[in-house]
DNA sequence: AGTCAACGATTGACCCATCAAACAATTGAA
DNA sequence: TTCAATTGTTTGATGGGTCAATCGTTGACT
């Protein structure tokens, strides 16, 4: 076993500190919180969706996911109807306005993650990414 | 520029995924949430230290910092008392049973780590932990 | 001495997440 | 057919975080 651990401490620390630092400034910089855009960014792929089906993709509690949804519907950047085929369901689609504004927002999201991995080349980056899988792999099977 | 940043995407949403999935499997684990344990950390390695000394050290608000400390105070595990000099701060200590504690707590974490790091060579540990440090530095330098 | 600015701690209002319980609609089996 | 289980959504309680406003204390300046 390795000196108590340090070195893997301080990773786990650091990336809890990164996730803190950036998170906040993510949505200073693009206006709107990650998961918000996230549930925008799927419904920009798929046109009309159910709420289940949207909130398996993007792995937020489906209580988050109506509240979500339910302020971006007053905000008239979503709307929803219950599917006539089976009153459980309630579809999810963006409005026009909605679908114009994202792409604002995408442009505010894509400078903010190029500054993040400003000066990591791409041999680096897929470095990164490889390593990041193998933890998120290492959580998975992790028995709580 | 990059073919609209699919690779750096990514590393930001790995980076999120495993924090919205470490966590609450840490708290699972652990018997305790990051931010207290983070605390309790500290004023393991300190005997006893002021609110404001410990929020910079940590890193959370200081609104956040006093909600945690009264429970921690309920709950025995900490002690608080106000600066003679200085009535303005006051000062945290571990209680007894509360130092005890917490090593059952350390032993629950280190064994958390080592789950999360498997199969890392103390070399990639390294190599992961500078990329790391790397983007919490480009993250700093983002203005708001 | 009196006043004012600065500082640490606290509180309240808010946002976002979870879980558990409730609810409504559908399905399927006795 | 009826009733129980399942499914999708919603709501309420709770926990954690932020910011802004407030309170009490201190220190410095006139």
């Amino acid at each position: 076993m390795k000196n108590s651990c340090s070195e893997e401490e301080k990773i786990l620390f650091q990336l809890n500190e990164i996730y803190k630092q950036m998170s906040p400034k993510f949505e200073r910089c693009t206006g709107i919180s990650q998961s918000r855009l996230e549930l925008l960014h799927k419904l920009f792929e798929v046109d009309e969706i159910s709420q289940t089906a949207l909130q398996k993709e993007v792995n937020i509690d489906s209580a988050a996911v109506t509240r979500h949804l339910k302020q971006l519907e007053l905000k008239e950047m979503v709307t929803r109807r219950k599917n006539p085929d089976d009153n459980r369901f309630t579809f999810v689609k963006l409005t026009d306005e909605g679908r114009e504004k994202i792409a604002s927002f995408r442009s505010e999201k894509e400078e903010f993650i190029r500054k993040v991995l400003k000066d990591f080349s791409e041999q680096e980056q897929t470095k990164l990414s490889n390593m990041l899988h193998r933890i998120q792999n290492n959580i998975e099977e992790i028995q709580y």
